[in-house]
RNA sequence: GGGCGGUUAGCUCAGUUGGUAGAGCGACUGAUUUACACUCAGUAGGCCGCGGGUUCAAGUCCUGCACCGCCCACCA
């Protein structure tokens, strides 16, 4: 062949527009994603479970760091000869998808989904979620994510779905999973209960009532809850109230007429609060809950389902609590039982984050995974759920990053209750559990005729907790499940380390017995170029489908590596992405120098100027130590200046004088060293940016491998 | 109320075990028609949040405080 032009392709400047698809088209080809096809993959298994995005939209910055963090140690690993692994996915995400399809049908059809029926509603869920995939995998690819695509999965797909059918029957015969009569938090907007972690509480201005309770004052915000009331409950060393008795019974003026109230000395009250006396509403309040428990006092609802009043609100029967506050508060007026109001009392007030309404706790029949139970895990030896979460982290079997993470998780366990699994909506995995009259079944198959199916569905993160080995077979004893778990690492964002990581390891030590990975790595929030949180309302939100387009994946991928330290957030503006489209120019240019030299495809290693290739190997040497600590923003930096700085501003520089000289020895060592060089450099920057350097590495003269995606990390 | 993180150049952030303050972007000055104008050389710009302490030496370690942000918690 004729080395001594550089090839047409070459030509200037560097343009991702034309090169991404085509390299992306050769990934494709090659089948390299999918470990079994590696050429040379001598050193045991390095596997990554990507976290399934929902499939309620589209890719978002976040998903963009996570898809480049986990393709940078992906694609490292791969180099380095691991038989790497990176399994992609998508999340059904139960209750946002139906939650936003939904929203969606009442816009567009004003019908709900009682007015659809189950059937068509799932139908028309699935053709949502089905575009949704697509979309989502489209955005994922052209990221340059090195996902191995023949094993994609589904939460809903039949494998999965026998999963998590598998493992709640599992956990069922163990008695880990019960169903119970409890307080839960109900949404009344989306009529489901959702888990503790689901809600959010957002601070709010509300009139605060001081009413007048017998001789007591007591204070609430929510005076139409109050209806039940009979216990009043103080500190038994609070010496205002020391004349009354535990037990003691005193009649009062109330709501709606005169009733007989109980006093209850319980040393969970704080005095120092308000006038150190409360009633309780054991229906509406976990802690009331809790406390009528402990005493053994009637629980009685107030509030239905929907938030209206029942008949224990007497003349306020069948009113809405929004509408039905003021009117009590104008009887209570009426009655001079309102002492004061305080009209701009902060607090707190709970409600779904997955798109819901208001959390209203409400006393359910619901299903619960035990968390303090000890049961028998697979090495025979007996624990609790929570133990095991702690023991795994402690032990450093499971290793979390940052390490102040890990503090936050054991603060999390230990405030666990347990969690409430069913919800009852349509959209997720049913409940396998079966009625006939008083008889209740767990089975993954149909029972038969005479047996009807309990209508809840699970809640989306008992499925997300099995995912690390529900994707690799699960509950078949298959060669994936043997060769890729545990898995190396779980790269994902903090704000789901309760949510997900948690549960994972929850589910793994149960189901396996073993931890589902070695390492977690968790990632910043990314935020717009004053730290707030991108969103749709306030428009700052930037798109990186429009990132690649204007300024390549490449400097979209670099631009959430630098600079973003494990853990912290990344600021994000499109300067920073701009900066990176010139580095890949620079790179694209640097090879162009490189092979337009007549003497580059002849020259032999054994000439080469060693001086320089020691140095590109020092450099090597510290880009990998980073990426092995999980320093990604360190190793990225380290190359961009060595390849920039130091390689094109003064090796490239000097180097021309000496490329025009007389000296044919001089000049062939040079250029092989120059050759040698590039292909380091490339090499180092390949998991970073993938397409630049395999679009030059496509027009090397000769490639010890047909692509870069599968050459050898340099020997360190 | 408890916990965590942050505070370093105009902006975004590095700063590993204490040893003369760094990068990118931006600003300014200039150069070259070049592997690369998506270039190169250079300049300006810092009480390293504030106060105390340890030390020969502190951006770094200890200790108070302030402000910003986040997470958790049953304060009715």
């Amino acid at each position: 062949m004729e080395p001594s032009k550089a090839p047409e392709i070459f030509l200037k400047p560097y343009d991702p527009a034309a090169q991404e698809p085509k390299m992306l088209e050769l990934w494709e080809r090659s089948g390299y994603t999918n470990p079994d096809n590696l050429p040379h993959a001598d050193k045991g298994a390095y596997s990554i479970v990507l976290p399934p995005p929902n499939v309620t939209g589209t890719l978002h910055m976040g998903h963009a760091a996570m898809l480049a963090i986990e393709d940078i140690l992906i694609r490292y690993h791969r180099m380095r000869g691991y038989k790497t692994l990176w399994l992609p996915g998508a999340d059904s995400a139960a209750i946002a998808t139906q939650a936003k399809v939904e929203t969606d049908i009442y816009k567009k059809e004003k019908k709900t989904r009682h007015d659809l029926g189950r059937d068509e509603l799932l139908r028309r869920i699935s053709e949502f979620t089905e575009e949704s995939k697509a979309t989502i995998i489209n955005q994922t690819k052209k990221m340059g994510s090195s996902l191995d695509w023949s094993r994609y999965a589904y939460t809903m797909d039949e494998k999965r779905y026998g999963a998590v059918m598998e493992a709640f029957v599992r956990m069922y015969d163990a008695g880990l999973i019960y169903r119970g009569d409890r307080i839960v938090n109900w949404d009344p907007k989306l009529q489901t209960t959702v888990s503790d972690d689901e809600i959010e509480y957002v601070e709010q201005k509300d009139p605060f009532y001081y009413l007048q309770y017998g001789p007591f004052t007591i204070g609430t915000v929510r005076p139409e809850t109050k209806f039940g009331d009979k216990w009043v409950i103080m500190h038994p060393a609070d010496e205002r109230y020391a004349r009354y008795e535990h037990g003691q019974q005193i009649r009062l003026e109330w709501i709606n007429g005169p009733i007989t109230a109980t006093i209850i000395k319980d040393e969970g009250v704080d005095m120092s609060f308000g006038s150190g006396a409360m009633t309780i509403t054991p229906a509406h309040d976990a802690h009331d809950f809790e406390l009528a428990q402990k005493y053994g006092l009637e629980i009685t609802p107030v509030i239905d389902d929907r938030g209206i009043l029942l008949d224990i609100a007497g003349e306020f029967r069948g009113w809405h609590i929004k509408k039905a506050r003021a009117a009590i508060v104008e009887e209570l007026q009426k009655k001079g039982l309102v002492v004061k109001v305080d009209e701009n009392y902060m607090h707190n007030v709970a409600t779904n984050s997955r798109g819901g309404g208001i959390i209203e706790p409400q006393v359910k029949r619901q299903w619960f995974v035990a968390v303090n139970k000890s049961v028998r895990f697979p090495d025979g030896k007996m624990r609790t759920l929570k133990e095991w979460m702690r023991s795994v982290v402690e032990s450093g079997r499971i290793k979390i990053m940052p390490e102040r993470f890990e503090k936050i998780y054991y603060h999390w366990i230990d405030n666990l209750r347990d969690w409430c699994i069913s919800r009852q909506i349509w959209f997720g995995h049913r409940i396998p559990v079966w009625y006939k009259g008083d008889e209740t079944k767990a089975c993954v198959e149909d029972p038969g005729a005479g047996w009807e199916q309990d209508p809840d569905t699970l809640d989306t993160w008992f499925s997300s907790g099995l995912w690390t080995f529900s994707t690799l077979g699960w509950p078949d004893k298959t060669k994936d499940l043997e060769s890729y778990h545990p898995t190396s690492v779980l790269e994902t964002g903090y704000d789901i380390l309760f949510f997900w990581v948690a549960r994972m390891i929850l589910m793994s030590g149960f189901l396996l017995g073993d931890v589902p990975f070695k390492n977690v790595y968790l990632h910043g929030l990314v935020r717009d170029a004053q730290g707030r949180k991108m969103s749709k309302s306030l428009g700052n939100i930037i798109d990186p489908l429009t990132m690649i387009e204007k300024y390549s994946a490449d400097a979209a991928r670099l631009s959430l590596i630098v600079g973003a330290a494990p853990g912290n957030d990344i600021k994000l503006s499109e300067d920073r992405v701009r900066g990176y489209k010139h580095f890949a120019n620079k790179v694209w240019n640097i090879a162009r120098f490189v092979l337009e030299h007549p003497e580059v495809g002849e020259v032999k290693l054994a000439q080469r100027d060693n001086e320089l290739v020691e140095e590109a190997m020092a450099v090597a040497k510290e880009v990998s130590d980073n990426i092995d600590n999980f320093r990604l923003d360190h190793a990225a930096d380290t190359v961009y200046h060595f390849v920039w700085d130091r390689f094109a501003a003064e090796v490239l520089e000097e180097s021309k004088a000496i490329l025009k000289g007389d000296d044919a020895a001089a000049r062939s060592s040079r250029a092989a060293a120059l050759y040698e060089i590039l292909l380091i450099c490339l090499k180092l920057l390949h998991p970073f940016m993938p397409f630049v350097t395999e679009a030059v590495w496509q027009q090397l003269p000769k490639k010890e491998s047909d692509q870069i995606m599968v050459a050898r990390w340099p020997a360190v």
